[in-house]
DNA sequence: TCATCATATCAGTATATACTGATATATAGT
DNA sequence: ACTATATATCAGTATATACTGATATGATGA
């Protein structure tokens, strides 16, 4: 896309908002709405696989979405800000009201879910 | 990932953040949030291609963020629902203090955004 | 030191998707 | 009917990225 003055906030938005656009990362996040998890505790929650949760984990702390607290060999993963929550909440009220179009949305699919085989 | 119950609610979660993440929608949704555009304006305004002005329209809308009034020749776009404009300035908000880490996010990039030449 | 556990990182692959250029559709004016 | 304008759609390409399996790192305990 073409850039002007505003662009590249426009761009730190985008990567924001990508930290949301993955349903493995969001399943994390709602994972992590009440508590701190540790990573294998976000594996067996997210049905994920440990180097799966662990990258995209790394990408929402980077973006500072989540939190890292270490202890011995564990790594305690927490929200960042409670900002993170009221978004995903009004997400959820957005999508009550849109979800019939979102299920229609053919456009762009979520990547496609293996089912075991 | 794992198909569990909530799965759909969190994969319609993620196809309704996934309207947001990308620079090109984002200026589109940012430069509805005062007025109702024209695809054309959308186009002088953020300087992408019609075809892809249109692309991204039509996914906007299909995901129920954005409304179309045609009148005539001209299609009218607008932001269906106040909380489309809350979910972009909460994000602002929280951008301010987490921006430092967006900036250095280098994990998933922004596509890369063509020069002149 | 050796084994185990928790987590992070890497290489490679498959898929999703943003984009372009060409073209189709539709409306308005002459 | 013809032209111009506004928008939508299509085919094809390039890139980003989600994922897997293998492996590295680092902490704990015997």
């Amino acid at each position: 896309m073409l850039i002007t003055p505003s662009t590249s906030s426009i761009a730190l938005q985008a990567k924001l908002f990508r930290g949301f656009a993955d349903p493995s990362r969001l399943s994390i996040l709602e994972a992590l709405r009440d508590n701190e998890r540790t990573v294998s505790d976000l594996v067996q929650t997210t049905g994920l696989t440990q180097p799966n949760v662990s990258n995209h984990l790394a990408c929402l702390r980077d973006c500072g979405l989540v939190s890292l607290r270490q202890q011995g060999r564990f790594a305690y993963y927490s929200l960042s800000d409670d900002r993170v929550a009221e978004l995903l909440l009004l997400a959820d009220e957005l999508l009550a009201d849109v979800a019939r179009g979102v299920y229609e949305c053919t456009r762009y699919n979520a990547p496609v879910e293996k089912t075991n085989g």
